[in-house]
DNA sequence: GTTGACAGGTGTACGGCGTACACCTAGCGT
DNA sequence: ACGCTAGGTGTACGCCGTACACCTGTCAAC
């Protein structure tokens, strides 16, 4: 279903997805849709974790920038393939399975390059913005320790378990929180991670100009 | 009545914004609206307007990395003060001329600063996505040469009035097409782009890890 | 002072949307 | 033989954007 989903909305975008649309495709009544997707949405995220799963794995063996490099294009060329994916992944909130999933393994070849669990941080929140656009409340932290009513056990288990799955993100949310355990929950400062990558390129761009950088326009055809 | 629809998008969210419900908050008949847009998407187009409106203009005194920081920290300061901004920026591919105009003038610090057409270009490019997410057509040309059925004479005067009223944009664009006119129009390198501004990022990332990069986290409450 | 254009408000209607709710049916473990 | 359950059905409600025909007040030109 979800697959259909998605090859609808690469045929006639995402706009054009309705329930109705789809079930129609389906040979089937659009009130069918709801026993496999609670609602609308839920058929958004699943079609937004199909196209993050067809991101390519993470190779160990490479160098963090070549590894890094490689992972952010992988993920780039799969958004193309899917012109709707853009959209909707910025439209969407959640952080599904794929996303975490994804940006652990990022994290992780982060940390694997020498990078502090501070700076990963960091680095993430300023490459978030090139992966999936402006979507600053992406690594705001994951309910780990933060919604009170569950019982404490179940909490634990489930604390327990996005560890073992999500071991860099913790990491790294821990980190942010200045190993302040109780303080992890409370979200990163945006305005902060705005800065820091506006400066990031801001100094990127000086240090072209003053080296008069040029495009290689003219030439063969251009790039690399 | 952009106005009512900007405040009614601040209170409700955007997309409680609907025709019928901004027509009762303006006491009146849903069609009323439509003697002063042509549809919805140009009330969205609008609405974005009047956030673009809020931004700061350019300081000219200003060194070009100080004045081009301000600018776009007041961009964002702007996009903030609505919530609803982000998305509808984003769900918008037209050019309106406020868009062209805080463009151009942006440019044209980078210009003034020492820029070639070329890396300003580029850079624009790279910056692009930080301040209005992942908008890669947002710098296509506009039909400054491209459209063919409006007379030629027409078609001069708009051109000649494009650029006196972005004389920077139509620079860009001239030297994105490497000096050929012909050639403008044909839109931009996305991939090019995206990987200078990728590789741009991933080299700061890699200066900040040579040199052992922390955040001031701990002392004090966090950044300067 | 009449007239006619025009800006802007009105009323009705259509087709599409998401989805709540009640119902049906086939298959299967007991 | 029986009841559970997964999954498909049909109807209905209240939204949405907007096409189309109509009305009303204002004001310039005659």
């Amino acid at each position: 279903m979800l697959r259909a989903a998605v090859e609808l909305a690469d045929a006639v975008g995402i706009d054009a997805v309705s329930m109705r649309r789809l079930a129609q495709e389906l040979g089937v009544v659009p009130m069918a849709l709801y026993k496999h997707v609670a609602n609308k949405d839920q058929l958004l995220d699943g079609m937004v974790d199909v196209v993050l799963g067809e991101i390519e794995p993470a190779d160990p063996a490479l160098d963090w920038q070549v590894g890094v490099r490689a992972r952010v294009l992988s993920a780039r060329r799969a958004v193309l393939r899917h012109p709707w994916a853009r959209q909707a992944i910025e439209s969407r909130t959640h952080r599904t399975p794929a996303v975490l999933g994804y940006m652990d393994s990022l994290a992780g070849t982060f940390r694997r390059g020498g990078f502090s669990a501070d700076l990963t941080h960091h680095v993430m929140h300023a490459l978030g913005n090139r992966i999936w656009g402006f979507s600053p409340e992406l690594f705001d932290e994951p309910p780990v320790a933060a919604t009170t009513p569950p019982s404490a056990e179940e909490q634990q288990a489930l604390a327990a378990r996005f560890a073992e799955e999500y071991p860099h993100i913790l990491e790294i949310a821990v980190a942010a929180a200045g190993g302040d355990l109780s303080g992890v929950g409370t979200g990163c400062d945006e305005q902060f991670e705005f800065e820091f990558a506006l400066d990031l390129l801001l100094d990127g761009f000086d240090r072209l100009r003053v080296q008069g950088w040029t495009s290689a326009r003219g030439v063969a055809s251009g790039r690399a």
